[in-house]
DNA sequence: GAAAGTCGTTACCAAATGGAAACCACCCCT
DNA sequence: AGGGGTGGTTTCCATTTGGTAACGACTTTC
């Protein structure tokens, strides 16, 4: 296909052009079960350890809340802390976008349907 | 186990209380991909028809995309009006609801990381 | 009379997701 | 020396999800 040349461009063709949905790439990063509310406890609490978010996020599995705050993480949403004490503590807490996020969970709070 | 009488409560008990995320019921009905597209299109256009539809987003196959307007009108985000002439026009647009969401849209493009 | 456009539905299949349970090293307390 | 708390990892399994391809009825156009 060279040049392309466009033989029958039709009337309405300008309307239907693709539309993508900006907010889509940062609202991917929100799917996945429990991913508001790790964001939501952060938000509220500033920064929290492991063991906090555990308990406070009832019905959590640990394999799973730590595959999200990896995810969160990876996503810059979160970051991480370790103290090499023993036993380790780990806090987490929002970043910048994070917060972001956090503001806009509370407007959606104000919706609902 | 009756009456469960507590008898250790814990000091920061208090502290670590469940805390849902209200905004988690609404934004799980924007979970699944193309979800935010439709929407997004629909709050654009103010209204379309399902070949509009199928045309402005890009990718998506028929079966998904009468998939996704069915979960989105069962979730009250949007209508569906449909003329049974044949062939059968039918026409999909946004709730008060939906509305809301679209709005939400535009202020989390605006984050973006 | 054959093709294309309307708006879907119905298999069928592969991949991603989520969860439960067991385990790890190390320390403190009794 | 045994139990609990720290912050995870690993394995295994069932469910959910997304996608492709084919088909449906009916009309208009070539």
């Amino acid at each position: 296909m060279e040049t392309t040349p466009e033989t029958s461009l039709r009337e309405d063709a300008s309307v239907e052009v693709a539309l993508p949905c900006a907010a889509d790439t940062l609202l991917r990063k929100l799917w996945g079960q429990w991913k508001t509310h790790v964001i939501y406890v952060l938000g509220e609490r500033h920064a929290c350890r492991f063991g906090v978010l555990r308990r406070t996020i009832t019905g959590i599995s640990p394999k799973v809340l730590t595959q999200r705050l990896r995810e969160l993480e990876a996503d810059g949403l979160v970051w991480r802390e370790q103290e090499n004490t023993i036993p380790p503590k780990v806090t987490y807490g929002l970043t910048q976008t994070g917060l972001a996020v956090h503001a806009v969970l509370k407007d959606i709070e104000k919706i609902e349907v």
